[in-house]
DNA sequence: ACTTACCGTCAGTGAATACTAACCAAGACG
DNA sequence: CGTCTTGGTTAGTATTCACTGACGGTAAGT
């Protein structure tokens, strides 16, 4: 099923997005700390952790008044799974490639 | 420098970016034969190659007549490395969150 | 109960982008 | 040469998407 990472994939496909994440990588942050660091609106912060939210990249919890979001290590996982995959078949067929050139130059 | 690792994760973006570098991923293929297997037209296929080579994602070559593009096994090394790191910070962040969580239980 | 703070969501707008149609260049073949 | 095939590029359009402003809802503090 990669329906979920293409949805991973897609979330990573902003810019803004992708600094969330790194920002959230040293620990749990609520949203208006994040929206202060930023330089779009809250609201904004709110979409895009949704987006993140529902790629399973992060996961939240009320904490009081607040609401922390954090990143989620088994959706990192999937997605280094994804490309530990994707890297062997490229290298595979790489390396069948440059046989096969082998053989067409020393014909 | 992570530039190159922004513009690959922008030309990861795209679902049909993705499909083109899945079905590069068993070989070679000219840009005739993409855009008769996918329901873009020619130039879609040819605008899209070009953001995928801005990534080093796909390298090109001329063929005769023709023109092969094939995925550059370097380029998914790179984002692979950049997912590896990436998911032992979060993993190790993760970690001492459970920690702590755990002080704060057993307190 | 009232106020303040924090957050999610909706509607509307502006910008980025993916697509098609048309044109142009280069190699293969008669 | 002339023709056909293949491919890159350029307008121009349409769709998607990110952002802001406004509203409602909940929790803590006075």
């Amino acid at each position: 099923m990669n329906t979920n990472q293409d949805a991973q994939l897609e979330a990573l496909g902003d810019a803004t997005r992708r600094a969330i994440l790194a920002r959230l990588i040293n620990g749990p942050l609520p949203v208006g700390e994040l929206a202060r660091e930023f330089p779009v609106s809250r609201p904004a912060i709110s979409q895009h952790l949704r987006v993140l939210k529902q790629a399973r990249l992060v996961v939240d919890r009320p904490a009081g008044n607040r609401r922390l979001y954090q990143v989620n290590p088994e959706g990192i996982d999937s997605l280094r799974q994804y490309f530990e995959q994707f890297w062997t078949q490229a290298l595979g067929a790489f390396k069948a490639a440059a046989e096969a050139s082998d053989h067409e130059e020393t014909r």
